[in-house]
DNA sequence: TAGTGTAACGAAAACGTTTGCGGTTAATAT
DNA sequence: ATATTAACCGCAAACGTTTTCGTTACACTA
């Protein structure tokens, strides 16, 4: 069951490793009968070159690693699909590491694909606020990198995210020109740069529409959960009671918050309007059906890797490398959660 | 940026390759103080060993390959999630690849996880009525191999599934016990043995409960799909009017039947019951709230993974090898979406 | 006949490890 | 003084390739 080698072939023909190398490459100083006859059993025996010799030897893996904060998670998985796609129609594999909200963990990652010689990084940070001296190592061992998604300035590298400011202006604009006034917010965490980005979008808005923007109407869901949308909005309500939108970070927190409106039974969207932002596939199920921002999620993953294993092929051939920054365009796809109230 | 190795350390310390490996080794030939030089020199210098010059000499790679029909999927996600977590625990690295419902793509990954000479594969079954000498390849190549969720009996290995038949046969018992008779059953298609288990289960569940089973009642659903479960749900009540429950092969499925009847004005479960399979996280968003079959999937692999790590092992060992066959636990979840009948 | 050219092949080094074995030195035993 | 032993070290082969540089043998030219 060994699997058979070029030494195979040479032992069997009583020829050399050399030749028989040189053969199959397709070298010139090798005669027509000997090739053939190399051809030929190598085809018989299905010889097939041994991918770790030719690893240790070319000093490349065709292999890129993967770090997303959560495999269980339908934005993360698009994205890694994407990625694979990609990855696999130029001949690369992937291998996929979690970090799990935790930037310890994510290190840990970061090392075991360094350790495992994978050819480049594609990541989402974790935490934006906590150290990165981690990831300039990635850097520092001139290992290609593109993070997407969560990125920092502070690295330096290709970089694919949305504009996540300006998708929460118009989602937040969309609110308004449906003839709401007091809209809540439900941002996300301060350790997490889309929050920050979606949250500014969100006070341009009200400001562009000459709407004074009220920091009691912004609560901070830490976890992104339905709990998360429940909690902060039974919060919101009981605070504001005249409110009539809700911003949320994230599809899962609006599915918290029309929970919440449900059980208490104020009408969607006749008394509140709800808005999320993903536009995972709950917001069409979900009833009513959500408003969302739609991200295009499998694309940026094909778009990260596609700029990954270019900068991979332009430092193979010691060619100068430059970094991107694309961000990928976003969507408002209006359902029944935020129908105009001038209709009503 | 050269990675230092241990070629290097040699040099700077004039000794031999052969006494630093040694002296990292731990190998007893080696005095003290070389020993404590090099250890020094490998620590300031971070010296990390060349995994891949190790793949070569110790033929292993340390990497398991998973084939997945589909990424961008919630119970196949969890079932990364721990294949992924149990791996790395075992020093393991996992490469995912999809054979998107194709058995021919199926097998061209196949081919990609040998070549790149991984130590074990993990995979759930495309289409088991298709060729699978492509499987039989991995046995014969003797790469250890456990299949999950979609299995055959045809390969010998190790396998984890549910008890589909049982399970199903549950579910169904569940609806008969609330009070329902004439259940419609949305089955998956032919060359998927879940679909053929879990047909059975509602077949023998029925007639263990003296109903005798309407072969008319039963639509092959291709897709999985939400747009399926509408259709298949229209076409059912077209024919059975009377109908007054429904059991789905999977979750999507029922959440399609539910906005059908939820369209058609029909109170769920007043009218007609519906039972899910998978229990996924839309089942307790939906509404009304869906009743559904809870699948241990993290657990499987988990399991799985666990399972192949051993066989490797073993295999490694040259002792002898066993296969395992093992079924995970499965339970109902009920929801508004099947509460009995016989209170209203 | 000596010199030049060319076609076909192989030896060896390299990628970075590990490990069996042999060799050298010094210390101990007889 | 000689023999035995132990401690320490390094050579070389091996894992499977690729590629540079020789080497050989032969044919052709002057």
């Amino acid at each position: 069951m060994k699997e058979v080698t070029l030494k195979d072939i040479a032992q069997i023909l009583g020829i050399s490793v050399t030749t028989v190398s040189k053969a199959l490459k397709g070298y010139k100083d090798v005669s027509p009968e000997t090739r053939k006859s190399v051809m030929m059993l190598a085809e018989n025996l299905n010889y097939k070159p041994n991918t770790v010799a030719l690893n240790l030897k070319n000093r490349e893996t065709r292999t890129i690693g993967l770090i997303i904060p959560a495999i269980v998670h339908n934005f993360f998985s698009s994205v890694m699909h994407g990625i694979i796609a990609e990855a696999e129609k130029n001949g690369y594999l992937v291998i996929i590491l979690q970090s799990n909200e935790s930037s310890e963990l994510e290190k840990k990652q970061i090392e075991l694909l360094i350790d495992k010689r994978v050819d480049g990084i594609l990541m989402s940070i974790v935490d934006i606020t906590a150290e990165h001296e981690h990831i300039k190592k990635i850097i520092d061992k001139e290992i290609p990198l593109v993070l997407f998604d969560q990125v920092i300035d502070e690295i330096e590298c290709s970089k694919v995210t949305i504009d996540d400011q300006r998708a929460a202006y118009n989602a937040v604009s969309t609110l308004i020109k449906n003839g709401n006034k007091k809209i809540v917010h439900l941002r996300g965490p301060e350790n997490s740069i889309n929050a920050k980005w979606r949250c500014e979008g969100y006070e341009k808005a009200l400001n562009d529409h000459g709407i004074t923007a009220d920091p009691s109407l912004i609560y901070v869901c830490d976890g992104y959960s339905i709990e998360d949308g429940k909690e902060f909005a039974e919060k919101a309500l009981n605070d504001h009671p005249d409110a009539d939108a809700i911003f949320c970070i994230t599809d899962l927190v609006a599915v918290g918050a029309i929970a919440h409106l449900n059980e208490r039974g104020i009408k969607i969207p006749e008394q509140i309007s709800v808005m999320g932002f993903s536009n995972s596939p709950i917001a069409s199920i979900i009833s009513p059906s959500l408003s969302s921002v739609d991200q295009p999620a499998t694309q940026m993953g094909k778009e990260s890797a596609s700029l990954l294993i270019e900068e991979i092929a332009k430092r193979k051939e010691k060619e100068s490398i430059s970094h991107y920054q694309v961000q990928l365009p976003t969507n408002i796809i209006e359902r029944e959660s935020t129908l105009t109230k001038v209709l009503n």
